[in-house]
DNA sequence: CAATCTGATCGTCATTTAAT
DNA sequence: ATTAAATGACGATCAGATTG
């Protein structure tokens, strides 16, 4: 069965404290609507400009993300199938141990006339 | 048949681990 | 020390089963 559901959760309720700028939970968009501030003289970064780089930069972490959870789950799931065939085989190797256990106690214990 | 339960899957955030 | 990738945990959403 293949789902197509898109949890959107709360993104940006947890408290901003102190955290690496490339982690900043959302894109400093807070700009007055409408208002354009010129890029300062020399400068090739207006405050838009450093906002959109922002909102890309988070996008393109969210879609890394995204992905490397695909990727790690599925390599989960992988593993488990590994130890679950582990557990099958080790089932059948003990079960002949005990048979074989008893076959040899058999053998070994002394006679009851 | 609608309401509820259940298990699977997903996206995101926070944290840990690995690479530079 | 900084940055990127991997992973655990959480809540949202869906499909199918169960129940009254």
């Amino acid at each position: 069965m293949q789902k197509t559901g898109m949890a959107v959760t709360g993104d940006e309720i947890a408290a901003t404290g102190d955290m690496p700028t490339y982690q900043i939970r959302a894109p400093p968009t807070a700009l007055p609507q409408g208002v354009v501030v010129a890029a300062s003289p020399g400068s090739l970064h207006s405050p838009q400009q450093l906002a959109e780089e922002a909102t890309r930069k988070r996008e393109l972490r969210l879609m890394k993300n995204r992905e490397a959870a695909k990727e790690c789950r599925r390599r989960k799931k992988e593993y488990v199938k590994c130890l679950e065939s582990r557990v099958a085989v080790l089932e059948v190797q003990n079960k002949k141990l005990i048979e074989e256990l008893e076959t040899l106690k058999d053998i070994c214990s002394p006679k009851t006339d």
